[in-house]
DNA sequence: GTCTATAAGTGGATAGAC
DNA sequence: GTCTATCCACTTATAGAC
């Protein structure tokens, strides 16, 4: 399974690709359960490579968390920027920023990783930062995105909706349940084959 | 600290009780993070007395699930019943219903849980049950509840919102972020009380 | 009905060689 | 820069006494 002696490449090279593997491993089994083991072997490297590069579990997922947070941001802004070139009144440029956020499910990089801190508030050390990073996007779209607050509110609510779906996997049930199948179209509209290709990359 | 020598009870109140402690426990860790240890102590009896009782953590867990999703549905019902009898209009038994689920966080011992079983998704075991519990919840506030499919959509969409807020305790910044405060206002409406009066309790 | 003792397994982290 | 070997703490689960 494991492929012995990796490559010699440069430390921060093999950080990116630990950083990677990490917001996948973390995304689909939840901070707890992911080990780093499962990270060594996504990354091909030795686990204690992996705790060795970061000091320690905690904070290699503390670095998932922060990236994620960033990409986030980044993402909205150029969505933003976007939305605002073309001239989209508000409700067509939250929209915009709608499909841009679904987009991100694509490679389970961000999204699974961000929702599975959100569940991390009781934790001494990663809550305070997984709080941080919350009021920074809700503060995003709600001045930077020109949202407001109620608009800023509700853009979260749908996208946590979004991550729920995915984090229970309700994609896995799309064809065979016309319940589960309506409401991920209307939670997803027209981006809905992204989620469900998604899901079946990750099967 | 542990109490040794618990009282002599019927297996069925026992089971309860470890129902109980099992539903806060999970629902402010995690199932992975949580152990059979903290759910014994939080019950006030052994560890090996717990996994005797249930099987095995997986078993618990999953039998902590589903009496959350029947209470919730209960709750549920009880509130269209209430919202029935007064002859409230679409829009206020939503409200009803919403102010209905917001007391829920109260004893932490349906939401939260629940909340954290929507993550396992991945588990062959726990994922299937997962999915299920969530149709269920979205087919009884479309059809039960009357609220129809986008509606349905809407409230779980707001009642997400609201899961992600408590399980990254956010009501622990209310007293020092502007941003924090406005959020959970704007999310919890006229019930912002419970929600921090629950953070508190368990803090 | 409940406990103590403990087996068996897992996983994060450290040491040190190459 | 990367691995192998290994330690140690922790956790679930079982066995059996009371």
């Amino acid at each position: 399974m494991s492929e012995h002696k990796a490559e010699r490449i440069p430390a921060a090279e093999r950080r990116e690709q630990i950083l990677e593997a990490a917001a996948r491993v973390f995304g689909e089994r939840g901070y707890a359960a992911a080990t780093t083991d499962q990270v060594a072997q996504a990354a091909g490297i030795s686990q204690p490579y992996v705790v060795r590069m970061f000091g320690s579990k905690e904070k290699l997922f503390g670095e998932v968390v922060e990236r994620a947070g960033l990409r986030l941001q980044e993402v909205f802004r150029a969505a933003i920027a976007d939305a605002n070139e073309r001239g989209l009144g508000i409700r067509e440029k939250r929209d915009h920023l709608g499909r841009a956020y679904i987009d991100l499910v694509d490679g389970g990089g961000v999204l699974l990783p961000l929702m599975q801190s959100f569940l991390l508030g009781h934790d001494p050390v990663l809550g305070p930062k997984v709080r941080s990073v919350f009021v920074e996007i809700y503060q995003g779209l709600r001045d930077e995105a020109g949202l407001g607050a109620e608009g800023a509110r509700d853009f979260l609510a749908y996208g946590m909706l979004i991550n729920t779906l995915l984090t229970s996997d309700l994609p896995a049930l799309y064809d065979e349940d016309p319940a589960a199948r309506e409401l991920l179209d209307m939670a997803c509209g027209s981006k809905v084959r992204v989620v469900l290709d998604a899901a079946k990359a990750r099967a």
